[in-house]
DNA sequence: GCCGTTTTCGGCCCGACTGTTTTCAGTCG
């Protein structure tokens, strides 16, 4: 049982008691547990067998029990029999957009629905305005809201969502009454992916900048016009919101848009307990009520008496209580990496020269790369032979004598076989400055055949770094089943680096896992897998996951400068 | 349903926008 799967159950618990108007803070009880269960860097399972299941926060005796019912069993009757109650069809309408419990309730009330199509077909005829408070607008937005969800509200990757959000503010900053901008939400955060784009603004004129947002090329939908909020869908029906503030506000702002959600509720708990309160415009003193900060988040903080955090931690997974202390980790920068070590080249299915690749490293002010194409098993991505590769080795040898500013590491991607075994002999791997080693066929091994096949991998004297290692490509492939205490513990032990790759749909390890190897001592390598030089840029992608996993640069392996670097990795 | 340097009971974050009203409920983030 996985703790994602346990969390499901308690997030559906929670729309089955809003659809029942249940008390709203058992509901969010639920919420918020699972969420927490979520976060979790340690299997769930193995916390219910070792009886600490209420150390989890938000988990008292009665979620415990069910944990472990769910656990034990691989059901929850409580769950099973509250979704009896419930016609299904409820459940579906809730998932409308502009359709929350109230209205789905009245609907099923009055007209008995079957289908998500029926409703769609009365509000098309005008015959759900009969109910009170519904007139033809609302009728519309029923209609609107099911053709969104009909499209799917996807997640995008952050790949995708940076880019376009840096293309709206680069058009609004041109607009004098706008004074700052930037984006916040998840996308702030730097989550793997976001939903929507969250942009704030600070100005004393907010209208102006409302009516050139929803009419900005590129806008498909308004969704809401207000004063200091405004909604719009683009091609493709991405999200974006847009928020106002006066200058004064700001900080305050800042962190409500930028959440997370439970991140901010403990805040304003916090808050609550000192005798403050917090809202998107400030931090106040309540009694007498006097405003004390807000043009800056770390002011608010302060005010808390609470180090300043990172947007990329703020998931309240530990973060609050680390900046009460003073505890907090010095996260890891883009700045503080000094090379890359997973480039593919046109020797294997890469699209630059060795020489290309060198030039643009030294523009990005690395100190090295490693050239690491693919090996002979994997064909199709024109993997190397070892005469290839022995070649490829004399080239890279031959450039460093020329190359100034930039030093090319010799390497190679190898295929892990299915049985653990590396697809180049170990006489030509001991020539290499950096061997990675990633899986790249028989995904649907169990679970003990592929944690094995990887700790066969890294128990191998010349690897340095398995690259991928859960092997999930974004809504192509989930992430293959590992033991994940055994494979940290086996990369700790045999001083194997675990890549974080920073391809935008892979992310792997995600922030999470990486948590949790940090925990146990393990190195991480973040990688761009670079096929084209554009792709460089990608690694701002996986520094955004170490630091969501709590990385510091000495967690890292490649903040090592070209000396220590070349010191630590031979093995 | 959880939680406790105010508490084992009584709290639990806070505000904007919309559509329908004419002061507010519902929904959303």
């Amino acid at each position: 049982m996985k703790n994602f799967e346990v969390a499901q159950v308690f997030n559906e618990i929670a729309d089955l008691l809003e659809i029942q108007n249940a008390n709203p803070f058992r509901i969010r009880a639920y919420r918020k547990a699972a969420q927490n269960i979520e976060s979790l860097t340690q299997n769930i399972e193995e916390i219910a067998k070792k009886g600490s299941l209420e150390e989890i926060p938000g988990i008292g005796k009665d979620l415990a029990g069910k944990i472990r019912e769910i656990v034990a069993t691989g059901r929850l009757k409580y769950y099973e029999d509250l979704k009896k109650k419930i016609p299904a069809i409820i459940l579906d309408m809730v998932a409308i957009p502009g359709i929350g419990p109230k209205t789905a309730n009245l609907l099923y009330d009055k007209f008995k629905l079957k289908s998500i199509d029926q409703l769609e077909k009365l509000a098309r005829s005008h015959k759900i305005c009969v109910l009170p408070n519904i007139k033809e607008k609302t009728e519309g937005n029923i209609i609107r809201g099911i053709e969104l969800l009909k499209r799917g509200k996807e997640r995008m990757s952050l790949g995708m969502a940076l880019p376009i959000a840096v293309e709206i503010i680069n058009k609004l900053k041109s607009l004098p009454e706008v004074k700052r901008i930037n984006y916040a939400g998840s996308l702030r955060r730097m989550k793997e992916t976001v939903r929507d784009i969250d942009i704030l603004v600070t100005s004393t004129r907010p209208k102006r900048i409302m009516d050139v947002f929803v009419s900005l090329p590129g806008v498909k939908e308004v969704l809401a016009h207000g004063d200091t909020k405004s909604s719009v869908l683009l091609q493709g029906g991405i999200q974006v919101d847009l928020r106002v503030v006066e200058p004064d506000s700001y900080g305050a702002a800042l962190l409500y848009f930028t959440g997370s959600k439970q991140h901010n509720i403990r805040l304003r708990t916090i808050a609550n307990q000192k005798g403050y309160k917090i809202s998107e415009y400030g931090i106040f003193r309540e009694k007498p009520e006097k405003r004390v900060a807000g043009k800056e988040e770390a002011d608010i903080y302060g005010t808390l008496e609470l180090a300043y955090i990172h947007p990329e931690m703020r998931e309240d997974t530990g973060e609050i209580e680390a900046a009460a202390k003073g505890r907090l980790p010095r996260l890891v920068e883009e700045k503080d990496i000094k090379g890359d070590l997973h480039v593919h080249s046109k020797w294997s299915d890469g699209a630059h020269s060795l020489e290309e690749l060198a030039e643009a490293a030294k523009k990005r002010g690395y100190q090295y790369i490693a050239i690491t194409d693919h090996t002979q098993s994997l064909k199709i991505a024109g993997g190397l032979s070892k005469p290839e590769l022995k070649r490829q080795i004399k080239e890279v040898h031959r450039l460093n004598k020329r190359l100034k500013g930039i030093t090319l590491l010799t390497g190679a991607e190898m295929d892990i076989l299915s049985d653990g075994k590396l697809d180049i002999p170990d006489d030509i791997l001991a020539e290499l400055d950096i061997v990675v080693a990633a899986i790249h066929s028989g995904f649907k091994q169990s679970k003990e055949q592929l944690t094995k096949r990887l700790i066969n991998a890294m128990k191998h004297k010349h690897v340095h770094i398995i690259a991928h290692p859960t092997g999930r490509l974004m809504g192509v492939r989930d992430a293959y089943d590992l033991n994940f205490e055994e494979i940290f513990k086996a990369a700790r032990d045999t001083n194997t680096a675990l890549e974080i790759n920073a391809f935008p749909e892979r992310l792997d390890l995600n922030d999470i896992n990486s948590k949790r190897a940090k925990e146990l001592g393990v190195t991480l390598a973040i990688g761009s897998d670079t096929h084209a030089i554009d792709q460089m840029d990608n690694m701002i992608f996986g520094v955004s996951v170490a630091r969501r996993g709590w990385l510091e640069k000495k967690n890292v392996l490649n903040t090592l400068s070209l000396k220590d670097l070349i010191r630590r990795t031979a093995k």
